[in-house]
DNA sequence: TTGAAAGCGCTAACAC
DNA sequence: GTGTTAGCGCTTTCAA
């Protein structure tokens, strides 16, 4: 008979089709010699009970959960959401559901997240874009056996890495290299603000001199990674330095917040002001005039990571690095100064 | 001595406190009574340890998870991740994680993740915009608890609804009504496709007549619910129908997709073609011109729905109703043919 | 205020 | 091929 509780068991189940309980969970999990009669028959009682295995019951003696926790900066900026769309794309196909742990640009957020992230609660966990300084983040992280991070570099030992092919926060070199070329000479930078924590700033300074480029106090100044965050900070930074002539964002919100806030004081771009972004979301496309901007293909950059995760998962430990490039799009926001000389 | 397994235990903890485990999880829980001493003993002897509950043993016994799934459309679109957003903030108050299900518009991926869904794995159910006929949907929700539908309605029995004020597919009669009193007259429509699943035609039409449109074959198209399925149907709509004075999207995507179609072409908007979206994304207000669309506070969506989720998975199972407001936001791609005229 | 026993539903390991 | 036994780590119930 049907024990007390209403749902039913696997126990239900061998009851009725006159097996044992092995036999049944053997069928339904495709493991060991079952004969072909007894398959049919187990998967008729199943079909014909409604029965679903209890996912706790199996989580607590294989101790594998199927699940994976994604911890993300913003979930609703287009750059993550569609890392997030290639990470679920390969991650559902093997059956893992994810976990999707927005903390909101906050760091202080970010942590509690991950300290209250149960390892008994997921089998793998993919950090995007930290920003926490190292000394939280890797005590953290040490905790899980399978570690993937996304953009932000972590010693080996702590999990796999994806992360672009240029060092953190030096890829705007790129477009900083083309705005030389083009003629343009007093640029401001509004990097992503927790970006600072693991810049080395002097090195920037120095890649930029050896460009070309000299940079006054107050040419570059944090944003936060926002759309309004870079609107204030660039509304600031014209204010402070009417002359300046290029506005590069550490990301295409900020970069796009910048450009209304351009447009705002009656600058004209690129007629007197460039802006190049970085990420290329369909927004920068769209606007009037559109973004010149660093393209990365995020989706791809999502898929890589899967990969990475379920190689670590079923067992694998030994460090992989997947490296992505980016490359420049360039869009009416820029214009070629040279040209118009 | 710590047994085999190198996980530590409520045992391990209560041994080296010299409780029994009870104990152990009365102080974990706060359960019960229990003296001030023994309580700071054994919450020193958890510190210590790093003792972390198992979760899958006491979901075990409780048959509470502590999660929700939440099944998307399309987590990329902003005005989904912005009601994740909502809902997020209220339910990690609650110490629920959310499992994100996005499905990608697609109704067959839909239906396998709602069928593959284990109610033994979360404690309630989101179901968002769902483009599921009710055969489909319905039998598929009766298996969970706690289930809350955001905009597609259901039967009281199946779950809560957070809704819109108007039935599904009439909100945007507000922007109908409003373009006819600004003298506009061939107005062509481009519905998300799947709603044509739950939406009364005829009603529908009557409805318009009711304002004073009249609608020839072929100025109402399904579009997929994205910028590209926008951008080609509006190319098709525009081709087969010059004359056309207005394109109302769906949502903001497929409007946005439409206008730069139309732009495309040639047309000058809003001089000679109105374009009217809904949801109002970010995108919506920073593209040139920028789009005239129907408003709603998704935030709040999103905070609604944990809540009546909330009450359905602390045993309160009556239905529950919450309705959402729009308004119209006029921007720069309509205008008054009265005042031009 | 604390502890002992029982069991949640499943699978690993070993028998037959 | 199939069954038996044991136990995963926790909480519920009842007793002390």
């Amino acid at each position: 008979m049907a024990k007390k509780g209403t749902r039913i068991t696997l126990e239900d189940v061998a009851e009725a089709a006159g097996v044992s309980a092995m036999t049944v969970s053997r069928v339904i999990n495709r493991k060991g010699r079952i004969s072909a009669d007894t398959r049919t028959h187990v998967l008729k009682i199943v079909e014909q009970l409604g029965y679903r295995p209890n996912r706790a019951a199996k989580t607590l003696v294989t101790a594998k959960t199927q699940m994976v926790a994604f911890v993300v900066p913003d979930i609703t900026n287009p750059y993550f959401s569609q890392i997030f769309l290639g990470l679920d794309a390969i991650l559902s196909e093997e059956n893992y559901s994810v976990l999707v742990m927005n903390f909101n640009e906050n760091p202080a957020r970010e942590k509690k997240l991950l300290q209250d992230l149960d390892d008994s609660m997921i089998d793998g966990l993919v950090t995007c874009s930290s920003r926490l300084p190292d000394d939280d983040l890797l005590p953290l992280l040490s905790r899980f056996p399978a570690v993937v991070s996304v953009s932000r570099p972590i010693p080996p030992a702590y999990g796999s890495l994806v992360r672009s092919e240029y060092p953190v926060g030096f890829r705007v070199m790129m477009a900083f290299r083309y705005l030389y070329e083009q003629g343009y000479r007093k640029a401001a930078y509004l990097p992503l603000h927790h970006y600072a924590l693991r810049m080395d700033t002097e090195e920037f300074h120095r890649e930029l001199e050896c460009i070309g480029f000299h940079f006054e106090p107050g040419w570059i100044e944090d944003a936060r990674p926002t759309w309004q965050g870079g609107y204030d900070t660039a509304t600031h930074v014209l204010r402070a330095h009417p002359d300046i002539e290029v506005l590069v964002g550490g990301n295409d919100l900020v970069a796009l917040g910048a450009m209304r806030a351009a447009l705002n004081l009656g600058r004209d771009i690129p007629g007197d002001l460039a802006i190049v972004g970085a990420d290329d979301i369909l927004l920068a496309s769209e606007v009037t005039p559109p973004l010149t901007t660093l393209r990365t293909d995020t989706y791809a950059v999502g898929q890589m990571t899967a990969n990475l995760l379920l190689r670590r998962m079923t067992g694998d430990f030994s460090y992989r690095e997947h490296r992505f490039s980016s490359d420049l799009v360039v869009r009416g926001s820029t214009r070629s100064l040279k040209q118009s000389e």
